[in-house]
This record gives C-alpha cells, structure tokens and sequence, in this order.
DNA sequence: CTTGCCCCTGACGCACGCGTCAGGGGTTAC
DNA sequence: GTAACCCCTGACGCGTGCGTCAGGGGCAAG
C-alpha cells in the first residue's frame, strides 16, 4: 500500500502521514528500492487512533510526549490508551492536561463572551481590567 | 507627547500604536520636524476604546471594517458605538457576528471537551465523526 | 518509448496581535 | 560634547496542523 491508498483509508492526506512521521507520530515505514513509502494495514488503525486524538484536542505534542508507548494505540480503537488505567505510561496525564486547558479555554471565551454581550446592550464594560 | 508615553497612558506599548496606525485603526498622528509622532489626549482615549474591544474579542479587522465611522469611538468609554442604536453604520453587526463566532466556538471546544472526556473514561469515542 | 499519475524532499503559507531584533537618527541633561 | 534614552522603518518570530508549490523521479499501460 502506497502513501496515497493508506491516507485515504484512513480518512487523511498524503502530506498529513508525512507530518506525523517528520513528528515521530508515525515509526518510519518500509521503503520501496526506489524509496517509496510501503504501509500496511497496522500503520493505517495507528493513522485512525492519532487522528482520533487529534480530534478529540489533544496536540501533536501531547502525542509525540507518549510516542515511546505509542504502541498502546495499534489496535483500531484506542481502548487502552487513556482510560482507567492512569499509569504514567499512558495518555491520562496528558489528556487531563488538555482536559483543564480547554476548560480553562472555555471559561476565558464564555467571560469574553459575556463581556461583549454586555458592551453590545449597555455600550460599556464593568471591569476596567487592568492591562 | 510622544509614543512611549501615549501609549503607556493608554495601557500598551509603542509597537501596538505603530501596528493599529498600520493597520489603519489609528489616524497618522502628526509628527515633529524631524519625523517623530505626536499624539494628544484624544488619540489616547481612542486607543483605549480600540484596547476595550479587541478586549471583548472583536479582531482588529472588525475594527478596521468599521474605521470609517471610527470617530464613534472618540470619547472615553464607547457608549454609543455599539449599543442599542443598531444602524449599519455602528459597531452592531460586527458585534453580534463576532458573538455569534464566539458561541459558535464555545460550543465546539464543549463538544471537544465532552468527547475528550468520554474518551479518557471508557476509552472510546461515540461518533465515528467521518473525515 | 511515451503518457499520465503518483511519489519524493524541501520550503513557504496561513491567521493574529503584536514582540523583538537590526541598523540608524533624534532629544535631553550634564 | 557626549552619554543615555527614546524614536524611526523594515522584517522576522510565534503556535498549530497541515495545504500547496517547485523541481525531479518511479510505475504501469498503450
């Protein structure tokens, strides 16, 4: 299976598998002779398990920081990798870490949405905030 | 008053000016003779209203599609220009859009948030989410 | 052999609000 | 006069996950 077949299975582009590759996401695949990219059906569930963390807003750092148990990841689902079982050998750190960053996210939008709310209905604002 | 001191009345730096006045948020002051920028108490005012609503989360080109009727900002606190009075030719429409953004956004790091948490308590994700 | 599609590497682009550095000149106080 | 500090313009950096272009080679079909 070349670059282009593996991205398609699973749901990405060529350029993306390079990327996590260049980023260690992905362990350097076999070669062609010629120097082709050669993937099997493995590397494509690790591709769905990363971008299925990807998606649910873990950074590519987050990922890379766990690389060295990435192999928790090699079935499809991404069963082992972050649930109960909070070793520091597997995603649970990490994924709390991002867990507190988006809700410290979504508080600071929710006060900047509601600071504007109030600018758009009173034309001012009620803590001067100190900058 | 010079830059510097402008713009520390004003809560910010020198840079900041230079980029609203770029970026045509801010008149090209006056300068000295021998080319050095001069602002006065209203400049600052202005700046301080620019500073209130990118606070609130409108961008600078928000700002910047509304320049034109910029002079809305010229007094201390922006009452008047985006409150109640909601003519195309206030800051209404790029308020209510950047709330609307705002919202939108809100949402899909809570959606995030959600999926990141089921999947660090069972392990699994629930929409397949096709990409 | 040639056409056409895919692959390779390397490098820049993007959005955003400035921070920061480089190289050169003005301003003020002693 | 000269040190010390401020100002000028122009340009790159940042963070994130790739998209996209450039220039060159591989692979299968007619």
């Amino acid at each position: 299976m070349r670059i282009g077949d593996a991205a398609a299975a699973a749901g990405t582009t060529p350029r993306a598998l390079r990327f996590y590759e260049q980023r260690g996401l992905l362990p350097p695949p076999t070669r062609t002779p010629s120097g082709q990219r050669e993937y099997g059906p493995g590397e494509v569930a690790r591709v769905r398990a990363i971008r299925q963390l990807l998606a649910a807003g873990l950074t590519v750092d987050d990922l890379v920081s766990r690389a060295h148990r990435f192999d928790l990841l090699d079935e499809d689902p991404p069963r082992r990798c972050c649930a109960a079982d909070s070793g520091p050998e597997t995603f649970a750190p990490v994924v709390s870490a991002r867990l507190a960053a988006l809700d410290a996210e979504i508080t600071r939008l929710t006060s900047l949405r509601n600071k504007l709310a109030r600018l758009a209905a009173t034309g001012d604002t009620d803590e001067p905030d100190e900058d």
